[in-house]
DNA sequence: ATGGTCGGTGTCCGA
């Protein structure tokens, strides 16, 4: 008995509002099962849960502020057991899980951006930002998935290899690929032995982007991307990996997010 | 080459 694979989707929308119609259009041509949001910029009694559950996302699940941050799960199927967790000691909404049917333990975050300069004495976001991965990996080093499956995903702010960005040297010093950022997520990581689903069959030197700045003047051709936008798997999850994509063209659309959608899709028995 | 452009809200802040 075999079953069509599990897509799950992550995307920094940059203002959910703003970009529902994007949300629909990534709906209409991938009909991923589960979308992961992050940067919605609402509060939950303006998300538009009318248009999403009109697309056929019924489970899905929210946790907004206003005008920052804000994250959620809009899902095809059941989601239970659901969590929100603060970390760093803030009140930011920059993480929400779930359970799916199998008991997947789905975890999406939205890691702080940390401003521009990478120094925790001059720079409280950038220390913020080393504080809340520090949690992160205490929160996940306290879990015992070992044989159980789960899922962590969402926009990370952290470009961890070389060649997750266009310019290993050019950025040593840009907050998203600076060592110390690089160390604290590879703890994560190492955590729970997750599972880094971009580089899976991929070669370490293959040029993964899924952010391009709004700055640049013609991004496609400037091409100075990113890899912030993450999906890491369990090694129990990591057995059901049936292939990844980063869909750059979605850079391309029509007052576009600056982060593209990463889906992943997972067979299921 | 140290700018540039977004979104939400506001007369700037965060990305």
């Amino acid at each position: 008995m075999s079953s069509r694979p599990l897509r799950l989707a992550t995307w920094n929308i940059n203002s959910v509002r703003l970009r529902i119609d994007l949300v629909k259009r990534l709906a209409e041509e991938e009909n991923p099962d589960i979308i992961c949001l992050q940067e919605t910029k609402t509060v939950d009694d303006t998300f538009p849960l009318d248009a999403i559950r009109q697309m056929g996302y019924v489970h899905t699940v929210f946790s907004g502020q206003k005008g920052y941050n804000g994250v959620a799960i809009l899902s095809k199927v059941p989601l239970t057991d659901v969590v929100i967790e603060r970390f760093a000691g803030s009140e930011d909404k920059r993480h929400i899980a779930a359970k799916l049917p199998d008991d997947t333990e789905l975890h999406n975050f939205y890691i702080p951006a940390g401003g521009d300069i990478p120094d925790v004495t001059l720079n409280p976001k950038f220390d913020f930002k080393l504080k809340f991965v520090d949690h992160m990996r205490d929160y996940f080093a306290h879990k015992r998935y070992n044989g159980s499956r789960a899922i962590l995903v969402g926009d990370f702010n952290i470009a961890p290899g070389e060649h997750d960005v266009w310019s290993h040297k050019a950025l040593l010093k840009i907050v998203s690929h600076t060592p110390i950022e690089v160390e604290k997520l590879k703890a994560v990581q190492d955590s729970q032995k997750w599972v880094d689903a971009a580089r899976i069959g991929v070669p370490e030197t293959d040029k993964i982007y899924s952010w391009w700045s709004y700055r640049a003047a013609d991004w496609d051709a400037a091409d100075k991307g990113r890899r912030l936008d993450h999906i890491w798997l369990s090694p129990a999850s990591a057995e059901q990996f049936a292939g990844i994509r980063h869909l750059r063209h979605l850079r391309g659309w029509d007052q576009p997010s600056d982060h593209v959608a990463v889906i992943a899709d997972l067979k299921q028995q």
